[in-house]
DNA sequence: TATTGTTATACTCTATAACTATA
DNA sequence: TATAGTTATAGAGTATAACAATA
């Protein structure tokens, strides 16, 4: 089974000339090949995303990676950084500098790990919980308008599928 | 309507304890609040997707970056640069270097455009239709693979819906 | 005056290797 | 010996400003 768009057919959404891109006619691009290739739509889908994201955390002087490290240490999953390391697919070294940057506002504290000296657990402070939850606010409320390209009646079966595809990728 | 995972519900296919994840304990952590936020979600996948690009792409010495512009390229678009930076999400300034580059290995052309001198059409030589085609022929069939954790039935469900969302995302 | 392509620059993100302390 | 955290470094990706040629 083959999975691509129609030849020929352009997603244009609405046929309105007035969008941003159609005055520049990128629009004739989407006839490209590439616009059939899941992994360059997943690619595009996100960047778009990020961008929104980004623009919405700047106020809490977060970004995408900061804001997910300080969202799951505020839970009561007291992850370790190597836990965090794989769970954000995140190299340790790089979760040491989010965690310093963190520490540094002190949204989140290291604790000693009794079960194992060498680890160390990344819980968020109060200021931290707080943060965390108003930021996530913010970001639930913008995934809802991110959404309203679907029908509303989809909506929680792209979600189930997306959420199938984050946890783990067939491996080629 | 809310769009979220179950609560408690860690989306981890099988149970078993053999997979990679499951003995660093960071299974876990998918039962914190990040797993129902659509952006995560997405930036994860596309995380795995373009990890996988990029090796699927390496033998032919391109990128995601530069497979996509070659196989715009190598289509009959005949983008200018500036299209090529609406429609791929990339400054202008990143578009000349990865021309730059293709063009060094002879696998795209600047062509002078009659309609606007200012305007340069990016087109595939010869041997860059070549390679554009044998990459996309290998794009596609691991993007077929990549589907598997979908039901059969959904999947093309799925791409159109992804393809809604790579379009346009309704603004903030 | 506005736009296309270009150069230059700085900043963020990503990937890798080596070191330390614990296991 | 293997693993958790850390440090250092280089490369890739991203964002911005300024400039020449053309519209």
């Amino acid at each position: 089974m083959t999975i691509q768009a129609a030849p020929g057919t352009p997603p244009v959404g609405n046929g309105s000339p007035t969008a941003d891109e159609a005055e520049t006619g990128a629009d004739r691009l989407w006839q490209s090949p590439v616009s059939s290739d899941a992994a360059f739509l997943l690619a595009r889908a996100n960047a778009l995303s990020l961008a929104r994201l980004h623009d919405l955390l700047e106020p809490f002087g977060l970004r995408t990676r900061s804001y997910s490290l300080l969202v799951i240490a505020a839970s009561d999953a007291r992850p370790s950084q190597r836990e965090l390391s794989d769970f954000l697919r995140l190299d340790p070294s790089q979760i040491v500098a989010l965690v310093d940057q963190l520490e540094a506002r002190e949204l989140v504290r290291r604790e000693a790990d009794p079960r194992d000296r060498r680890a160390k657990v990344v819980v968020a402070t109060d200021t931290g919980r707080d943060l965390a939850h108003r930021a996530r606010e913010a970001v639930l409320a913008s995934d809802q308008q991110w959404f309203t390209s679907l029908p509303e009646g989809e909506r929680q079966r792209f979600f189930d599928m997306l959420q199938a595809l984050a946890v783990a990728a067939p491996e080629a």
